[in-house]
Parts: structure tokens; C-alpha cells; sequence
DNA sequence: TGTACATCAGTGAACGCGCGTTCACTGATGTAC
DNA sequence: TGTACATCAGTGAACGCGCGTTCACTGATGTAC
């Protein structure tokens, strides 16, 4: 999800034929995330990569070969970023639901400052195109969905044992909300060309935390 | 959105011609919401409406036309299905907030119902694949989101001129949130296979309304 | 330090298939007189 | 009621292009002795 971050997970110094290959990723991820999967060709790929089209298949095995790595390249990254955020909040505070709230503002600043790095949102396009992908790559998009909700459930639940959430709260669907305000905002902000929006609905998703939470 | 209200506004008796364009539609929807335009083929449609490739030239000029008709048709029949669940709420409550409230009620057994007829979403679809699309119907798009936020926004308003709403409360996010809702829930709905989610998304989403508005 | 061999990171040409689109034509139905 | 013509709803064959994939080959770099 951020640029910095992937730089410092990824070794310094590349071979030839690793740099070609985050090249075509690079390359193919803005493309899937902006036309989808089937309109993106690999001659396109490998002509603005700089390459021929059999050099393509020297790095991936096949079509469906490039989205797996694609998926599972954006998901390291993602984790890692969210992970990053987590510990900074948790550092800022010792309280649960304060560094969830400490999160959820540090979430909103940097999403809106990588909204021209990820121009779509990767998960919602596998999601609607699942057929276009194989079952294998279908398969990790689901469980990546259903990591999102246990690392926010988890934070959630830690926090009601301090703060008793109201009456009939569904800390499962507010867990989910994390992911669905992301997904959503995103929709939202591309579409309209206004990045704002991701800040505001992230921001309304910490409204609705604090209320859950609030005496 | 639902398939009554398609019946309702669809004239009883049509042209051969017309149920054929609506079956080449229908078909269409499906296949675009599932595994995205360029995966979808003139040839598969053809093939499942039981006419010739030449057939859908017939009714559609080219594969644009094609996606400006279905987006049309969608949104006037998601106007209609709104409209619609709007005006029962409406007429069960003059309160605006607990129309509103009831509204959410209604739309949350709506879409748990309709989940299966729609499993996708088309406004996202063109959203995260507009480079696919031409430019008219990346377009139509972004106005069906604006007046999503239109139509909302002005019912909050009304209803903020009775319940003085939280300090800070931002009531166009808020209003966006409605569409942001419906495609996130749906996202993960389809994803991971429980339509559950879709009631639940959209009750927590009535429960952050009723909050900014509760004294 | 030099030679032999292996691996890396590709190239170039060719393949067959399916795609969107066009065009000339046609049988069935509707309308005018 | 019959005939002439127009429109509707398609068919069938052909097109050229671009797509994903394969295969035999190659120059540059790395490694062993």
C-alpha cells in the first residue's frame, strides 16, 4: 500500500533479472487496478517494460502465473504497512481503543497520500472479475479478506474488555468495516477524482468506533 | 436492483425484438459484474441468447453501446427500486429521521434478498475498469455516484433541521456513506459468500445515523 | 590466471485461436390501398 | 380480400488484428578447478 515501505522490505541490490521482474509488476498492478485483468495484455507489459514477450514468460509461467505474484507481492507490502501503522499507534498509547483511534487517524493520512500510487483497489478487482483468475488466486483473495477481519476483531474485542461496548454492538461487521470503508472510500475517491474523500469516510468509520465504545 | 420493480416498469407485451435485447442485457450484466467487460464476449452472449454474432449488431451498434445500455438500464431501475423503498418509509413515518431509519431497514432485507440476482457491482465494476469503457459511459458513471450523494445528502439535511446533529458531524460523508455501504458490503459479501454480511454492513451503518443524530 | 562449463536473462519467429466488426442477403411480420 | 411494399429481426461468411503461448537459440555473467 506505500512506497517507502516496500523499498525497505525489498533487498538494496537487485539482479538484472529480479529488477526486470518488479518492473513488470509495477507495471502490470497500475494496469489490472485501472482496466482490469483481461484488458491488460502482456504486450503491453513488456513493451512499456522495455522487454520481448518471451522475456515475459522467462519470469512469470503463465497469465495467471503474473497474478499470483501480484497478489501475493501486494499483500507482503500491505501487511507490512498496516503492521507499521499498528505499532506507531500502539507506541503513541498504552490503551487499546486510544491507539486504535491514534490508528485509524495515521490510516487516513496515509491512505490519502498513496491514492495516486493505487489507483483501484486490488481486492475489490479480483473480487468482481473472479472468473478472469484462477481458483488458487481467487482463494487468496478470500483468505486476505478474512485476515483483515481477525487482526481488527481481535484489536476490537481487547478493547471491550476495557470499554463495554453498547448494547447489541456487532464488533464482527464494525471488524469488517475497516476494510469495507477502505475498499469503498477508494471506489468513491477515484471515481469523483477527490482523495478528500478517503480522509472523510475513514474519519466517520472512527466516529462510529468511539460511539461503539463510548459510555 | 430487483427484479419486481424491473417487471413493473417494463411494458407487459414487447417486440420479439425487445425480449431478445433484454435477454442479450441480462446476460450481459451478469457476465460484466462477474468477470469484468473485455472478459465478457460478444461470441459467449450470442452463444447463450441463442442468435448470431450479426444478431447483437442488430441491437447494438458496437460493444460500447452494449455497456452504455446496461448502465442505463440499471440506473433507471436502481432509481426506481430506491424511489421506491423511499416512498414506503416515507409513508410510514413523517418523522425524516425515522423514515430514514426505516429506510435503512428496508434497503438491508432488500439487498440480502437481491444479492443473488446481482453478484457484483457494476458501479465499481466501471469505476476500477474505466480505462475499458469510452468516455460516455465513464461519465454516466460518476454522475449516478453524485446523485447518489445528492439524494441522500438533502434527507440528512432535512433531518439535521429537526435533530441538531454531533458537534463536528460530517453529514456529506455521511450521505456518501450510503452508497459506500452498499458496495463495500457487497464486495465482501460475494467474496467470502455470506449475504449476511450485506444486513449487517448496512444496520451498522443505521446505527452511525442514528448516533450523529441522538442527543 | 586461464579455461570449461553452467546459469541467467533474455531474443526472434512462428503458431493457432478467438475477438470485434462488416456486408450482402433473407424470411417473417406489419401497413396502405 | 388481395397485392405491393416496408420494416423487423435477424443469418452466414469473411476480414484482419492482437492475443497468449511455444520453441530453438544466444550473448553476458558467474563458478570450479
Amino acid at each position: 500500500m506505500n512506497q517507502e515501505i516496500l523499498e525497505k522490505t525489498t533487498p538494496a541490490v537487485q539482479s538484472k533479472g529480479a529488477r526486470t521482474r518488479e518492473r513488470i509488476l509495477d507495471l502490470a498492478y497500475r494496469a489490472i487496478i485501472q482496466k482490469g485483468f483481461a484488458a491488460t495484455s502482456i504486450e503491453e507489459l513488456v513493451a512499456a517494460a522495455g522487454i520481448t514477450k518471451s522475456g515475459f514468460f522467462y519470469h512469470f509461467r503463465d497469465k495467471n502465473d503474473l497474478a499470483r505474484q501480484i497478489l501475493e507481492r501486494y499483500q507482503t507490502e500491505n501487511n507490512a504497512f498496516q503492521d507499521e501503522l499498528i505499532a506507531q499507534a500502539r507506541d503513541l498509547s498504552d490503551d487499546p481503543l486510544h491507539s486504535f483511534l491514534i490508528f485509524l487517524k495515521l490510516y487516513a493520512e496515509a491512505m490519502v497520500n498513496s491514492i495516486e500510487n493505487h489507483p483501484g483497489c486490488l481486492v475489490a478487482t479480483i473480487t468482481f472479475q473472479d472468473q478472469a483468475f484462477d481458483r488458487s488466486v481467487a482463494q487468496m483473495n478470500v483468505d486476505d479478506l478474512r485476515a483483515w477481519r481477525q487482526r481488527y476483531l481481535a484489536w476490537l474485542e481487547e478493547i471491550a474488555e476495557t470499554y463495554p461496548p453498547r448494547a447489541g454492538a456487532d464488533l464482527v461487521a464494525l471488524a469488517d468495516g475497516v476494510f469495507g470503508v477502505t475498499a469503498s472510500a477508494l471506489t468513491m475517491a477515484i471515481a469523483l477524482g477527490e482523495p478528500e474523500i478517503m480522509r472523510r469516510q475513514i474519519l466517520l468509520y472512527r466516529d462510529q468506533v468511539r460511539s461503539v465504545f463510548s459510555r
